[in-house]
DNA sequence: ACTTCTTAGTTGCTTATGCAACTATAATAA
DNA sequence: TTATTATAGTTGCATAAGCAACTAAGAAGT
């Protein structure tokens, strides 16, 4: 059998990435919680949807978008909808599919959302890093994400 | 008001890294339940237990081990001692507390779901690095991290 | 056309998570 | 000692997530 241990190295990376992580989307749901806004999931799907031509993309590719497997985002945007943050619309060119399509209430809860997530990344992330660290950091993310397009 | 968006590589390293740990932890669920193993959350508890003197934690200390709070301490702990992998003790020292103990079901649990978990680190996450990357990044999450001690 | 296969989305049921209230013990203060 | 406050852990209830089964419509094969 081949070794199967980490380096101390190895562990303290891989570590601290799962930890940071933990910690730094700890920190953005306790201070939009703090504020009386709703989880970043929904921060997350009210951009993608603000970013999008029309404001609108279909569930399945919202679901690519913000990894949430089919159920989720039905039932998520089942949520949004009902609070008038998106509306739920057949898809003119396919009849399986629907489009959810981002309100007016919509962007303006995620421009509201957004200074508080902002101030998060700003203070707990980007505050510990320098420009040549920023960089270098990019690019180890981006090869790990690139292996997971499609 | 102050400045209140990021520059593109700011974007890039955050939403890097979101991406990143959410690809790679979907990663780890998906083999361990694609082998018939629990979820990674057992690992996280089971190996705090394995490494601690004993093999036991108060759960309060667990808690801040795994990130998790109390409620949510309590509830795994039920689960894992149903499957007989801890058992809940008194605590010796203060009347108010519990130690979760790991049973040996429970080491060879965690035993036999680290080669799964190991591989996905070793194919996903380490492969993508040089070893003076490794030495950057551990050097960003670490200084991320920091500020969450305590 | 017609059968088969795949994909999009939804739903019922089960399990897990979040929140607030609760019990019990410990620590502190008068 | 007694009253007050803080901490550890649990529990009831509400919300969210996971899973498998389902409907409906497009795509491919004959």
């Amino acid at each position: 059998m081949a070794k199967i241990n980490l380096t101390t190295d190895e562990t303290k990376a891989w570590m601290g990435l799962i930890k940071a992580q933990q910690h730094l989307t700890g920190k953005v749901e306790e201070k939009l919680k703090k504020n009386g806004l709703p989880p970043y999931s929904w921060y997350d799907v009210l951009l993608e949807l603000d970013k999008a031509p029309e404001g609108s993309l279909r569930l399945n590719e919202l679901g690519k978008k913000v990894l949430l497997n089919k159920y989720n985002v039905t039932r998520l945007i089942d949520r949004l909808e009902k609070e008038g943050l998106v509306s739920r619309d057949a898809c003119p060119v396919d009849g399986r599919g629907k489009v959810a399509c981002i309100t007016g209430k919509g962007r303006m809860l995620r421009q509201k959302m957004w200074p508080v997530y902002y101030n998060v990344i700003k203070e707990h992330f980007l505050s510990q890093f320098n420009a040549g660290q920023l960089g270098q950091f990019i690019e180890c993310v981006d090869r790990i994400n690139s292996q997971f397009k499609n």
